[in-house]
DNA sequence: CGCCCCGGAATGAATGTTCAGTCCGCAAAT
DNA sequence: ATTTGCGGACTGAACATTCATTCCGGGGCG
């Protein structure tokens, strides 16, 4: 298995897979009709992927890795909290906006029994150790450490904000709301005083 | 169809349903495996339901009527926006942290193709009248013309509260987090001065 | 230089399974 | 005895996966 001849082809599997799973939803989406948007024959997802779910796995993966380059590109390391924060935010928003594909796929994967998994993993391993990584979980745990953000668990810092994120995200996505630049810096801002510490 | 002989079971048939949906999804739960959970026949779901499609919708009503009723309990109607705010937040957290079921079921259904044109209606229907509803939007919707509110679109506003609310629920459901009243409150409060005008 | 053959990638019809929804005989109630 | 609700075997459709076959490019032989 998995005896790549053809990047091209798998590359166009595993699109037609984020698109239609994001659409559709996983079990909503047979694998003949993955076949048919990619332009493949039937039979052809499996000589690049070994079952339906290996092919989810590694779409996510794929997804994974293009917006955590995304993200961190320019990431400005040595500054302040508030720039991070806002850094973060912004490129996260932008990204969701502008690849509404890989969007739908992470929300559809994060709800599935897989996705709950490797989150209850992160969150395992973050508890451990993982003290100097660039990822959002750090960057509040100083804040609270620091006195400037509530005294509450990191974790509830982080959900609010992905959650309230990926909410406002989907809905600009649903074409229910408009969201520019400047809006999404206030979203950012408004965030960040729900963090500070009551003044 | 609907010759509604046993109440009882018609009661069975929804709240497997709604388990079973929150655990699995909609594609992913069988009518045969509702039918064993509530303890019926396979056949005898189609005596109290036209199909599969029907159930889901009276499953999501059942639990709106019930949400409804729990959150509106007690609600402060003459009071401040604050006090409202609170009431409104706190209630439906409760709730959704009491009724795990409920949620992970609403969750399924408004990431749905129904429960998308659901909250599609919903807007629009908002936007034309409505203006003495008892709803979070219209709470805000005061917030926002007094100048006490960041001057955002009000679906912004509604839109990060849901999302940050049902984020941390999740979380708490999964067992990522503890939650408790006061910790309910001081998100609350997070949330209000996220919507604040800067002072 | 042209022809043929061969290895392996690609294919899509076939397979076995599972599903939503139907139907029919039974049993309890009147 | 007749009616009425019930269970679960049944049906046709749709699914994931397989596999016998086709297709293609390149290398060796005449």
């Amino acid at each position: 298995m998995s005896h790549q001849t053809d990047p091209e082809k798998r590359r166009a599997i595993i699109t037609a897979t984020i698109e239609l799973i994001a659409e559709r939803g996983f079990h909503a989406t047979p694998t003949s009709m993955i076949a048919a948007r990619a332009g493949v024959g039937a039979g052809s997802i499996y000589r690049y992927f070994a079952d339906k779910e290996t092919l989810i796995h590694e779409a996510f993966a794929e997804i994974a890795a293009r917006m955590h380059r995304t993200i961190l590109d320019g990431y400005p390391r040595g500054e302040s909290i508030r720039r991070r924060f806002d850094h973060f935010f912004c490129h996260m928003a932008n990204f969701f906006m502008s690849n509404p594909s890989d969007f739908g796929f992470l929300r559809q994967y994060f709800d599935s029994p897989f996705g709950i998994a490797l989150r209850r993993d992160k969150i395992m391993e973050q508890e451990c150790h993982n003290r100097d990584c660039e990822s959002i979980g750090c960057l509040v745990q100083e804040g609270i450490e620091s006195g400037l953000f509530k005294d509450m668990p990191m974790l509830v810092h982080v959900s609010m904000i992905f959650g309230a994120l990926t909410s406002v995200a989907r809905d600009y996505i649903l074409g229910f709301v408009p969201l520019d630049t400047p809006l999404i810096h206030s979203i950012s801002d408004s965030l960040w005083e729900a963090m500070l510490r009551r003044a």
